[in-house]
DNA sequence: TTCAACTGATTGCTTTTTGCAACTGGTTTA
DNA sequence: TAAACCAGTTGCAAAAAGCAATCAGTTGAA
């Protein structure tokens, strides 16, 4: 009974859910890599996340409208994970810390190509993703003519990795 | 050697220096609130942050570059808090934080209107308080044509808090 | 039918961080 | 000269994070 929080200030109320340092990483994952199960996201983790945080995230997150959880067919332990209309709109938060770490972190090239594509993209890019991610996450209806933001900005991730991993055996 | 960081994901590294629950606050307080000392910063607390926290959140993150601390010349103790470029930067995270805790946490009237402006105004008010800032904090030169609007989002929040207290004195 | 690999977690343990209250040593003001 | 003010610090308990090993049910191939 102790939904209590500090202060009725929107950005402490943002911070008391998603102020630690695993939230965000998991709905990043989810959210840029598409990854859905338990597993997809414990072994693809870039920051090694631990199995219990990320059962104590996943759920804390269900509870909060953050996430929802819903069993996959194919197997009957297997959970898939979908992103919220709230989870969604975390979009041009996002894209903002991604600019804002470009701009003052040590980022790598890699890891940071998606973060310049929705820097330069801007808002209309952040609603086209937003559009794309209600089709994948809320069985949203999809509109055949637009062009995949997801895929363009995987197509570029891939790019990059595929560059530098070719440099790397010229060097060889 | 330190391996520092856990990735170099722009995301990540943002979250590994403002993914706390105090962090932001303090820079919240000293950029929306001008309170520029420790016992400013202390005693007018929405939140209750304790002293040792906030000693602590003080330290690292004048350590990391996002604040600056300078003695004021009136008295020997006190030390003077300023925003860096760095911090001033993130003007567009707060917007946007405020803007998704509006819609979706159950944000006070009165915390809440500075959001609000801050979200119908757009990249161009942002950017008009970011140079602000600058002259507030970084002592860039005041352009005197331009209107204050730190003192738009002072005012507004003053005269919601006039008008709840006018309206709780009448319900009496 | 059996068994290895895979599924989403859980357990036990240690380290780190947070939260709280009291306290410190120095400074300014009345 | 005493009270109020200043920026912190200290000691301790509780909570959270981090790590490695483990769990029991499910699946698919031999």
């Amino acid at each position: 009974m102790n939904e209590a929080y500090r202060s009725g200030c929107p950005i402490n109320l943002t911070l008391e859910v998603l102020g630690d340092r695993w939230s965000l990483i998991v709905i990043r994952d989810i959210m840029f890599g598409n990854r859905r199960h338990f597993r997809e996201l414990l072994q693809n983790s870039e920051e090694g996340i631990a199995s219990n945080i990320l059962a104590d995230r996943l759920k804390r997150l269900v509870e909060r409208g953050l996430l929802s959880r819903e069993d996959d067919p194919s197997h009957k332990q297997k959970g898939i994970y979908s992103l919220t209309e709230m989870s969604i709109r975390l979009v041009p938060i996002f894209a903002e810390m991604g600019a804002w770490g470009r701009r003052f972190m040590p980022v790598s090239e890699e890891l940071s190509i998606r973060a310049q594509l929705l820097e330069e993209g801007g808002r209309p890019l952040w609603e086209d993703f937003m559009d794309e991610l209600r089709v994948l996450h809320l069985h949203a209806p999809r509109d055949p003519a637009k062009p995949s933001v997801f895929d363009r900005l995987r197509a570029a991730y891939l790019e990059v990795v595929a560059r530098n991993a070719a440099a790397a055996d010229a060097a060889e």
